[in-house]
DNA sequence: TCTATAATTCGACATGTATCGAAATGTAAT
DNA sequence: ATTACATTTCGATACATGTCGAATTATAGA
């Protein structure tokens, strides 16, 4: 396995650790399931906003967008007193391509 | 969120937490990342295969097909002496679509 | 400048995960 | 039945993660 492949590998295995926490997974959605049919998403969400539907502190809830955000999943940016949270789409393309079939060296 | 969508948010975060482990993440690659063109990936390979690509010991590489397993994410049967394990395509499917962006309820 | 609001960092604790070697299980061949 | 092989389970240990409340930083408004 080349280093390009395997650092490529790593950095996947991090965006599903982001993913593999429910509340992680919880606020990716929430920041992705809202494309109308032909449009990019363009959802953006303040962490005040994101709090109100996770059950959690908000200390704790920093942790997680953090983590999301150290992944590479979510882009976070401060406007005012609030950060806004943003999930680009090429972040989603990248997942979603991962997981279909690769070819093989050789194959036709 | 229906009950429905946060259980199946559960056990999508269950898969990915199978998938953030590199070994494990690896495993999994080595039984997909085979597919021809057109045609359906059925790559086979028994516990003693796996273990000559990774460098864990036995019971530790038994603890993470275990969890790759139970994650929903690989099959594994016995023929003879040893533990075949293989990946449905289906698998791959759900996964990355997945990530293909979601249309909110009343969206055209 | 003082106060209020938004969010993060710190310190502590409980729980979960990865790992190993040793022992156990299941299967096939002698 | 005994032995060899393939794999799993058990028990122990080190390390990582999720969580909270308290303290801190950053910004905006009075």
């Amino acid at each position: 396995m080349s280093n390009y492949r395997k650092d490529n590998m790593l950095r996947m295995a991090n965006k599903f650790k982001a993913l593999s926490n429910p509340i992680r997974l919880r606020l990716f959605l929430e920041l992705t399931q809202c494309c109308k049919v032909g449009e990019a998403c363009d959802v953006q969400r303040c962490v005040g906003e994101l709090a109100s539907i996770v059950d959690i502190a908000p200390s704790t809830l920093s942790h997680h967008l953090k983590a999301l955000n150290q992944a590479g999943l979510v882009n976070m940016e401060r406007v005012g007193k609030n950060r806004i949270c943003s999930v680009d789409v090429k972040v989603l393309d990248k997942l979603s391509d991962y997981f279909k079939p690769k070819l093989m060296k050789g194959n036709t």
